[in-house]
DNA sequence: ATTCACTTTGGAAACGATACCAACATGAGA
DNA sequence: TCTCATGTTGGTATCGTTTCCAAAGTGAAT
């Protein structure tokens, strides 16, 4: 029987050097590479030169992983994300890693697929890979075991769009989304809508709750009814609650919409009930889609940039590494009204 | 003046403990508690328990950073993309990640803006970091510092819709785009049309060549003719491209559409040009976008299943980390005819 | 009782870099 | 000429694991 696997050296004949074959080459030490390499001071012009003759020559480039053990930072940061495929986050992503790599961070990423357990379990095996930082986006603020996870993890933490009661403060990027709405149930109260219904995502989040509670509080100033109706961030939920509300006595004549993939469900139930926009109902969604502007009539939005808010996100972050006290950046929402917002229907 | 900082141990007051204190803790050699710990054949029942209670006490949890060192696994795999925000990659990319994760893998993500050299650039950033594998959805396939970089990583490489002359065989995930585009085309000119345009993406990407040379070659096949504009994923482009083809003297009666950044373009330069989809002109566009059944009409497609390709690609390189040999997998496109193709208007 | 195979454990050398410390050289000031 | 501060270099311990090797213990077979 030959052996199948040697088992010795894990990178038998690879074509990488080390700092030791260069020290070797150049003649010097191998502390006098890493002093050259890294731009220690003092090291003179005639090591210097020929340290980076023998680095050229033999094309090395340092081990980040060596360098990481050693210097005790990893340069690495983890996004904790319930869904990369969600346009929002993935925009997110696209703007906190844009940043963190201008800094000289790499971004590890994971799905958490909307279950608690696994961003908890991701932030724990963020913390063994020993990243620098955690960018959190997780999919319930009330679940303990996150919770005692950021609070052993000890790691600098920044919360994108959720509020969480660890024991160290951390920073976090949240959106207004209060004004937002506001000023859309101001422009529906104004066109003589009387009950505006909210089709939220789950209440264990920031952005629902930020919603459901400003809509409940200007409703009651304006003296009009409101119905909220929480649940997952799917396309199912928006049509079971359309279903729902359509069946209600005195059905809503305008929806706000929680979020692109209840919309989906939202949109079906209503072609399937054969409610025209905004004759019958009027219809208005929370963060950009990316054909709104051709959909027929298109469709009034409350916006916010979600690229920048990953920037911020990263931003909050690198200063945290730096070591500056945690803070909390808002980032207003803007609501674009549209031709799917129109008077409310004639009461019957 | 006092220090500022203490620059001595780069982790002074750190709640991890290592494996030295839970061997000492435990009362045996740091080795026994790697092999405990390692699921080690050869350890007594008595050791097992001594050590996992140690274990437990401590809330230890092993370094995946020095385990790393000295294993000469990362298991980490790093995804090379122009740009996560863009849904086809970021399904991909969710695929990818799900399927790595579930192997023990973790996935860094870095984002190429589109310009070849941050490939490279990134490329070499991840060697560095020794991950154990690639993911590449590089944004040129010309582009030789690409090249340069990938053959002296020597990484199992899979790539995700690209070809690349490297010298290293890799693994690659291609989508079938023709199959789509000739059965796209056989709609078309079934229904009359004599000239087809494609608004493509870069000439230097598998999918653009595909599409083009499947175009081409089904549309010299039925005797129609076709016009191919190549140029970057961008609304701009595909406004552009649409200007162009409006103002010919024969202009096309049915436009394909690269993919769904081009896509918004061409439907701005239609409004604004007041074309009617699809009286005017017929429209089909590749791979799926959110809203596109309640488009009015709703929106040709030819579709893949990115989550899937994101999967098979993640697959892939799980076998090349097991040694297999490299291979290609093909994932089929699928024509969906919908309201947005219509007959051929009479010619003028 | 001796040998041999085998299991179980500890010790120490790696993995590839950094940073401390000491040693040596250099030049200025006394 | 002797200090002394400063600049420059090499040697070595260290980061936290794994794994090889050897030593010790066990039991069976001779």
């Amino acid at each position: 029987m030959t052996p199948l696997k040697p088992a010795s050296a894990p990178r038998p004949s690879d074509s990488r050097s080390s700092m030791q074959e260069v020290a070797k080459r150049a003649g010097v030490a191998p502390s006098s590479v890493s002093r050259v390499l890294s731009g220690h001071p003092n090291v003179s012009e005639v090591l210097r030169n020929r340290v980076n003759d023998a680095v050229s020559a033999m094309g090395y480039e340092p081990d980040l992983l060596a360098q990481s053990l050693r210097r005790g930072a990893t340069m690495t940061v983890g996004f904790v994300v319930a869904n990369i495929s969600n346009p929002l986050l993935s925009e997110i992503a696209l703007g906190a890693e844009t940043c963190l790599q201008a800094a000289g961070y790499s971004m590890l990423v994971t799905n958490s697929m909307s279950e608690p357990e696994l961003d908890a379990e991701h932030i724990r095996l963020f913390a063994r890979r020993r990243v620098d930082g955690l960018l959190l986006s997780i999919s319930s603020e009330n679940w303990q075991a996150t919770i005692d996870a950021i609070n052993k993890s000890a790691l600098p933490v920044v919360l994108v769009d959720r509020e969480l009661k660890v024991n160290q403060p951390v920073s976090a990027v949240l959106a207004e989304h209060g004004i937002g709405i506001a000023d859309a149930v101001h422009h529906l109260a104004s066109l003589g809508h009387q009950r505006i219904a909210l089709v939220n995502g789950p209440a264990d989040l920031r952005p629902a709750r930020d919603r459901a509670a400003t809509l409940r509080r200007v409703s009651r100033q304006l003296g009009i009814t409101c119905i909220v109706r929480s649940g997952a961030f799917t396309a199912e939920h928006g049509e079971r609650a359309v279903e729902f509300l359509l069946a209600q006595p005195d059905p809503p004549t305008a929806i706000v919409v929680g979020s692109n993939q209840i919309l989906v469900g939202v949109l079906r139930a209503l072609r399937h009930a054969a409610r025209r926009i905004p004759e019958d109902i009027s219809l208005v969604t929370c963060d950009e889609v990316p054909l709104a502007e051709f959909l027929v009539p298109p469709l009034a939005t409350i916006e916010r940039d979600h690229f920048e808010m990953g920037t911020i996100a990263a931003q909050l972050l690198l200063e945290l590494l730096s070591g500056t006290k945690p803070r909390t950046k808002k980032v207003p929402t803007t609501y674009l009204p549209a031709g799917s917002v129109g008077p409310a229907p004639a009461s019957t």
